[in-house]
DNA sequence: AATGAATTTAAAAACGTTTTCACAAAAACT
DNA sequence: AGTTTTTGTGAAAACGTTTTTAAATTCATT
């Protein structure tokens, strides 16, 4: 059995509220009775009792991220949680982990959670168009982060997020391949559930309306969460009478079905066909050609969203929305036109 | 405030300990008072805090992921956390994750979620060759269950482990290799200090072993943990003076590093070179050609691995070692010389 | 030396549950 | 009817801490 405070007490023959003092180096002990219980401390390898000392706190130190599914497939899981972690583990808090697949289960896990009070905090890891999740969060005024944007008129401005402009982000890689000539341009997106796709593809509409390109929507498609969506989606595109001479992909994971798409079409990729892609994952480095795209700082976004939440726990006022700036990277997967 | 189980009491005007019985089930409640408490309960919209009841329980009901880190660039990250959350969710158990970088502070953090009660048990995702984790644990007699198998003779066949037979698998692939007439075979592991990889290298060598084929090391190269490493490790294999006919990646995301080299060098798979990868991601079926590999079950390591900790929390009997199955699948990246 | 203030400590209450013990009431046996 | 068993309930202790209150000690001041 591990020593509790009581056990330590005996031994350095103090009171437990002496010993207590002492874990929590409040003032007013004295130095040689904070010595005598250091000693019993360590003799008897004593570590406070974490859910002993919530109790009291009413508080179990912990966050919640929610949820894994909302991007299972993209490979920027691993860096999100990490930078989460980071910050976390900087105020001795714990992550758990919210790994619903369907939507009311989400749900009602988050709300266990923070009803059975094992959470201080949430980050949302995105959003969805009407999100139930993140609606029920706000009613309930539980501090969460949400990495992304929300969309609902009436709250909208009332969260706390940080994201990147993936509106503007959209357009300019538009913009640039019109620039380079391109006034035919497909677009594979993401679920159209989530903002972000949402955002991206708005972007990309918004950016021909500005240059009084009409918006072709026989070659805008879904190219799903997967890159075997991606590559078919594609296939469909490269196949149509009139064939885009770019495409703009909304990730750079499905770039790679874009590409393996131009391989099997024999369309050389920047010669017969131009390719952006989004995110700057590894794999656009490794591409053949290298994957022009736009740089998202996705440590950035777990770092700065996880000290937002504790800003909120804490208390401390803390900027509603926060954009993180991107960076356009232009490789050879482009060609001019002109 | 949240209502505690005093108000539901007071409301149902019973003892706290009634309501404690119908909170979990307890028999010898009459019914009209079970209804009673019930009433309040849902009036009330009471939940029990999870953190007073684990006080009570001496145990609060979560498993710990050590650690992101090992293997972090992989795809399958998702999917096994995912798997782990399936299992962990049926049993109402919180997932805490461990997603410290370096190893000293790993064991620290785990060490502390032990100690201070905050875990019951514990998932490693892999193993390294002389794991400081595994033996610590090991020592403390904590339950944890090794996604994985662990070397050191002492303790190897005394701790719980779900995994695949890597050394066999390896090996097969090999062998293929060798019936298709290939005996010029390079090989691109992962980082050596884990485990898996050593498995895969041993299977490599065994295969020539029994072939009587000398092992050339000069075409054995650590292809690192990430894309752009494997694709540099390939490059330079390729480029040997007698180059190999065939490379095996010890990894499917690797493979895109080689089919990057080969593209570059002029080299056509399958028939100026052939490629064999391992674990079966859906990216090995976008490649072009299709990536033959080696199937690799996944979400059922998770899931076997999550049961088998449950039992040793529980105390229930359960097998130290279980080896799933693999499947070897034949694409079209290889080709026969003969 | 007496008084008051500051420092240090202990005792007890509290956090929200579960569990043990005791006892009353009801039911089942003689 | 009297005794035993079963059922249902409440009071109190316990889990391991922190926090509050109060008391004891030390120290400075007169």
């Amino acid at each position: 059995m591990p020593a509790t405070i009581k056990d330590v007490a005996k031994l350095a023959n103090v009171s437990i509220s002496t010993v207590s003092r002492v874990i929590n180096n409040a003032p007013n002990v004295n130095p040689n009775t904070r010595k005598r219980v250091l000693d019993a401390i360590n003799k008897l390898n004593f570590k406070p009792n974490k859910i002993a000392q919530s109790l009291t706190a009413t508080a179990f130190p912990a966050i919640g991220i929610v949820s894994l599914t909302r991007f299972s497939n993209e490979a920027f899981l691993p860096l999100i949680l990490q930078s989460i972690g980071e910050v976390a583990d900087k105020k001795d808090y714990e992550i758990v982990l919210n790994t619903s697949k369907d939507e009311n289960q989400e749900i009602k896990k988050c709300i266990s959670m923070i009803e059975s009070k094992v959470i201080q905090g949430i980050i949302i890891l995105s959003s969805k168009v009407n999100d139930p999740l993140i609606e029920k969060l706000y009613e309930m005024k539980f501090p969460f982060v949400l990495l992304g944007r929300y969309t609902n008129e009436r709250i909208a401005n009332e969260i706390y997020s940080v994201d990147t402009d993936n509106f503007a982000d959209s357009k300019e890689a538009v913009e640039y391949l019109f620039k380079l000539g391109h006034n035919r341009i497909a677009f594979i997106h993401g679920p159209l559930k989530y903002v972000v796709s949402q955002d991206r593809l708005s972007g990309y509409i918004e950016a021909h309306k500005e240059a009084a390109i009409p918006v072709d929507y026989s070659i805008i498609k879904d190219g799903g969460s997967s890159i075997k969506e991606a590559y078919l989606a594609a296939k469909e595109i490269l196949k149509n009478p009139n064939p885009p001479t770019a495409v703009f992909v909304s990730d750079d994971s499905k770039a790679v079905g874009v590409y393996r798409a131009c391989q099997e079409l024999n369309l050389k990729i920047p010669d017969d066909i131009s390719v952006i892609g989004h995110n700057n994952y590894e794999i656009s480095q490794i591409l053949s050609p290298q994957l022009t795209t736009i740089d998202v700082p996705i440590k950035d976004l777990g770092i700065i969203g996880t000290r937002k939440l504790f800003d909120l726990i804490e208390g401390i006022p803390t900027e509603k929305r926060t954009i993180l700036d991107t960076k356009f990277i232009k490789r050879k997967s482009c060609k001019s036109l002109i």
